[in-house]
Parts: C-alpha cells; structure tokens; sequence
DNA sequence: GTCTATAGAATGATAGAC
DNA sequence: GTCTATCATTCTATAGAC
C-alpha cells in the first residue's frame, strides 16, 4: 500500500501535536484506508493493521470508528481554512491579487494533502448528525471567506459584473474536484496548480460567465 | 424519502427498457439508498423496503447487491455519453458553438439526474475491478469527446493557445462537481446553469488560463 | 498500552413454502 | 415472483490477562 501513487500523502504532519505518535499514526492508517476504500468499507483492524497494531488496540485511543473519521475531517476542514486565512499580504493586496493569492493556496493545500482531502469530501455522510453539523459549519466560512473576496472586487470594478455566487462557486468546484483526480507524482506540483487554477479564477472574475446579450446583474 | 428534495431525480426513466418494472423500481430505489448513504452503508433490506418488497426480493431480479450498483453507474455513464453525443449541429457548427452546446448538455443531463449521476462519481469504488474497467472506458470517451472539442478550437485558433489537457479537465470538474451540491428546487433549473457554465467554457478557452508572462504552450 | 478472545448485532445471500 | 425463515459470515466494541 506504501507502494501506491495515490495515496501518497503529507497527512503525518497534519494532525494535532498534542495527539502521541500511536493516535496520529492510526490517524494516518485510516486516512489511507478511507481513501482507498471508504468509510464503511473499512474495519477496525486494516486500520491497526496499518500501524502493525491488534485489532482492539484503537479503542485506547478513539472511543469509536465513527470519532477517527470525525478527527480526520474536523482536522482537514480547520487546516485548510487556517491556510488561507493566513495567505500574506491580505489586507494590503488588491483584489485581484488577493483572489490569486487565495486560489493558489487552496488549490495548493488540496493537492498537497489529495488524500486527506479526499476523505474530507466523500466520506461527510459517515459522520453523526452533529459531528456533520460541525464541519458544515467551516464549510460556510469558507465558502464565505471565498465569496467576500469576489465580492470586493466586482464592488470596486476591478472585476467584472458577475454572478458573484456563482462564479464562486465554480470556482470552488476546481479545488474540491481536484481530490478527485490529482496524484502527487506525474501531475502539476501543487504549486503550479495553485497557479493555473488561480490564473482560470482570475479570467473568470475579469471576463465573467457573459456573453453579449446575456444576465449579468447578481441575482 | 420522497420528501426529501436532494433525493428528487428522474432516474424512473433512466434504464433499460428491456427491465421489467420491478427491477426499474429497484434500481431507482438503490440509487436514492446509495446517493443518500452510500454503497457500503445501505443494506438489501432498505433497498427492497423502498418499493415495498421483502428482503429476499431483489435476488430474483439481481444476482448481487454490487451488480444493482454496477447496473446504476453503467446505464449513467452511458446515458451521459449518448446525449452529449447526439447534441444537435455537432459536425457543421464552429468550434465555439460546438463546444458551448456539448458543455452545455453535459451540464444539464448532470443537473437532471443528479441522484443518480452522484453515485456515478462517488461510488465507483465499490465496484468490483473489472466492472470498474468497463466504466472507466466509458468515462476516458467522454474526457476524449471534451478534449477533442477544446483542441479543434485551439488548432484553427477560433480559441487561444491554451493547455488543452488542463483547461479540458477544469471545464470536465464544474460538471462533475455538481453533482455534490445541486438540488433541483431552489437551485438553476438544468437548462440554466448548462448556459452559465457553457458560457465560462468559452471564457475559459477564449481567454485561457493565462496572464503575462506565464506559458502558454501545450504540454 | 497492547494482547487474545469473544460477546452481540447486523448483513448478504439462500432454501423452501405458496 | 414474493414470502418467511435462517445460515454463515463479518464487524464493532468490550473484557480481562499481562
């Protein structure tokens, strides 16, 4: 499995410091397993196995399945949140170059981390009703964090009069797609993603969804 | 369930004529299961209770859960295809009213069916290795159909030197992606967002995913 | 904290009556 | 073709030794 491009990941790295190496590495092993297979395709033991632990070994550390799976997408959703917020220069760049900025590091961070986020996208209807409520709701942050920045810059002119949702949207659709096809190896690193994808945004922004004759006003 | 409005759809009408009703119904009712759930998490015993069937039912009409699931996503995936395929004008139309419809009709036959187009994309996991193969195939004809309708604009320049693979494979995500969020009520009709996104197709490949100074070549 | 062993529940699929 | 009943298996989670 250690073999397999598409589970190359840098999830080590993405959990909790306070967590010892024994939880974190389980966390990692269910990373993978999730990816691969599923939540619920998944058992207990391909989750310890994956850390050449027995199979009631994971209960020391999580109370259940489903909390391993909560930690995996809480954590996920906080990280990439965290990493856009904190992209420099935000309160002196442009609008333009502020959306560039934020793109690239979304894009980027979802392709550095493909696997993880793979799991944070297609495995939400695991979750317990509240735990999901709770990721739901970093999810609106960032779809607003993302809205506020079009927003600004079709109220300033430096955009286009675009459909502020929409357009937002769709841009959105390109990082949360990627998880879905990207592999470390043979692809763009995720730099140069972060950059084409950012530069697609900027098009979009600019030149809009418009053709002549077409709606632009924000409905 | 059939109150819910992420579950509403058409997939009555989406199977082989040549299936009895029962079967059609089974069929309908796996996919709000597996789009609701998913795969994993459904069992035999709900899919029979949405038609009303008792639990050993569906054997007589599907000699295994995964081949219901496989059934699903190959009539999906081939449906898809056929309609993109028969889009109207397709050999006399230029490359930017060709690629607009085709994009267009991508994106709307994924809006209307968008329950059971969700278990297209994210349930492929399930299938077993060699129905999985014969999907994919289905799914490289359809990337060959939308890379091909990019690439003949580039060629005779009625777009700009954009990169093909890439900008194909962004347009492909918007309605891929949809399928994660779209909700029939509420939301663009179909033939609505088909227009929007057909429209930033062609801002896309118009104006590529370029700026000064970056590359433009066709990698 | 990790191990072995297992309880308790649910599931895919089958058998046989009607 | 649908029903009831059930088998064989698998899985989450726990108990108790070390």
């Amino acid at each position: 499995m250690a073999d397999n491009p598409w589970l190359s990941d840098h999830s080590a790295d993405l959990w909790d410091e306070a967590l010892g190496d024994v939880p974190r590495g389980l966390l990692s092993s269910a990373v993978r397993c999730f990816a691969s297979n599923g939540f619920h395709a998944t058992t207990t033991r391909d989750i310890c196995q994956g850390v050449e632990l027995t199979p009631g070994a994971l209960y020391v550390h999580f109370p259940s399945k489903e909390l391993v799976l909560f930690e995996i997408i809480r954590t996920g959703h906080e990280r990439a949140l965290t990493y856009i917020r904190s992209t420099p220069d935000l309160t002196t760049a442009n609008p333009a170059d502020r959306l560039r900025a934020i793109v690239a590091r979304h894009v980027e961070w979802h392709a550095r981390h493909h696997v993880a986020a793979r799991v944070c996208q297609y495995e939400l209807a695991a979750l317990a009703p509240q735990h999901y409520d709770e990721v739901l709701e970093l999810r609106h942050q960032t779809n607003r964090f993302f809205r506020d920045a079009v927003a600004r810059g079709v109220a300033d002119g430096s955009f286009a009069q675009i459909d502020v949702k929409r357009v937002t949207r769709a841009i959105l659709s390109l990082s949360i797609d990627l998880v879905r096809w990207y592999q470390l190896e043979g692809s763009d690193s995720p730099e140069q993603l972060g950059e084409f994808y950012a530069d697609l945004a900027l098009t979009l922004v600019t030149h809009g969804g418009t053709r002549p004759g077409a709606r632009t006003d924000n409905r």
